[in-house]
DNA sequence: AAAGCGGGGAG
DNA sequence: CTCCCAGCTTT
């Protein structure tokens, strides 16, 4: 086989090593869309059985639309980033109440929709419809940073319309299939940290290769570490129903049910009210949380203390069962797993 | 342009 | 530990 060039080599490269993936088994824009939402700054591995359970319960646009956002963020529980889960449904409801159910085929109509952005996109419209543009993601611009050694931080929004011209000028064949193989190729063969050259099939291509620099790209900005902030977690447990309030619709979390992160002030008086759990850690992109769960039982005296200290108004008890079927974020299941046993 | 938003996997 | 991942929305 002749080299032929970038993109064609790409393709033929693909045809033969790709993975095979519930996705990549289906035309349906609907079921490429939930796929694409799930792959949003998640892993493969981890999307595949979430994907699987997802369209087995809403195997439509129809049957999302009618469902409650609480059933649809209880699938997405652990999947993490719950935007994503809240905008795909408002995105099939609009689907359904503005174009009769109709996933649109223009770019100007599927930007309009919650939660797509260009990369996403791209990405339905070139795999559903087999259009000829760009779905620019973190593997393509990997790719095509050490390609042609580009020296742009990949962070900022002109380096983004720079890769997505560069996809386009370099794309050959079935659209479909070359923006499928840019981002496989990334995960398989142009990894972050060692590449594995050897067996790329664009490596002739390479000005990173060529200048036996390839982890010196992509360039990207330092972040700063993550800050830590220290809670007091209020397990209010009342026989054995605990007390767990919806988190507010905007801000970390959004929408999802957990326990009360109160000052890490109060914690020692909660401590003389009830028992300490071993203290949970979780990471979040841009904070870290380290939670100091106490069990308190909600009777008797203690109900007048807590007064004196909180400005709650505990309603909502839930029994474990009840708890197991809402939608929680993990950090609220590391306390959740000391106290289920 | 920058910040906010999860959780897990790899090394 | 650090870095990264089939990013989007809001400010």
């Amino acid at each position: 086989m002749f080299a032929l060039s970038f993109g064609s080599d790409l393709n033929h490269w693909f045809l033969q090593h790709q993975r095979e993936m519930p996705w990549r088994k289906t035309k349906d824009p609907y079921k490429i869309w939930v796929s694409e939402v799930m792959l949003q700054q998640t892993q493969v591995d981890t999307v595949i059985p979430y994907y699987l359970r997802f369209c087995e319960r809403f195997p439509t646009i129809e049957a999302l639309a009618r469902a409650e956002l609480e059933e649809v963020l209880a699938l997405w529980k652990g999947l993490g980033y719950y935007r994503r889960a809240e905008n795909l449904h408002k995105g099939v409801k609009k689907i359904v109440r503005e174009l009769h159910g109709r996933f649109p085929t223009s770019l100007k109509e599927i930007a309009q929709i919650p939660g797509i952005g260009d990369y996403t996109a791209g990405a339905i419209l070139s795999i559903a419809f087999n259009q000829p543009v760009a779905a620019v993601d973190g593997n393509v611009m990997r790719i095509m940073a050490r390609q042609f050694a580009i020296d742009e931080d990949i962070g900022s929004t002109k380096s983004k319309r720079l890769f997505e011209r560069l996809v386009l000028e370099h794309m050959e064949g079935e659209p479909s299939v070359y923006n499928q193989a840019l981002m496989e190729l990334g995960a398989l063969i142009c990894t972050p940290r060692s590449p594995k050259c050897s067996e790329c099939p664009v490596q002739s291509t390479c000005k990173a290769y060529a200048q036996g620099n390839t982890e010196a790209y992509p360039v990207k900005a330092r972040k700063e570490k993550p800050v830590e902030e220290v809670y007091t977690a209020l397990v209010l447990k009342r026989g054995e129903a605990y007390y767990l309030e919806k988190r507010p619709e905007n801000g970390l979390l959004a929408n999802l049910w957990g326990f009360p992160l109160l000052d890490e002030s109060l914690y020692e008086r909660l401590c003389a009210l009830g028992q300490p759990l071993n203290p949970v850690r979780h990471v979040f992109t841009h904070k870290r949380w380290r939670l100091l769960p106490v069990v308190v039982e909600y009777t008797g005296k203690n109900e007048e203390r807590l007064r004196a200290i909180l400005n709650i108004e505990p309603v909502k008890f839930f029994a474990m069962d009840d708890i197991q079927r809402l939608p929680i974020g993990t950090a609220f299941l590391k306390i959740i797993s000391q106290i289920d046993r």
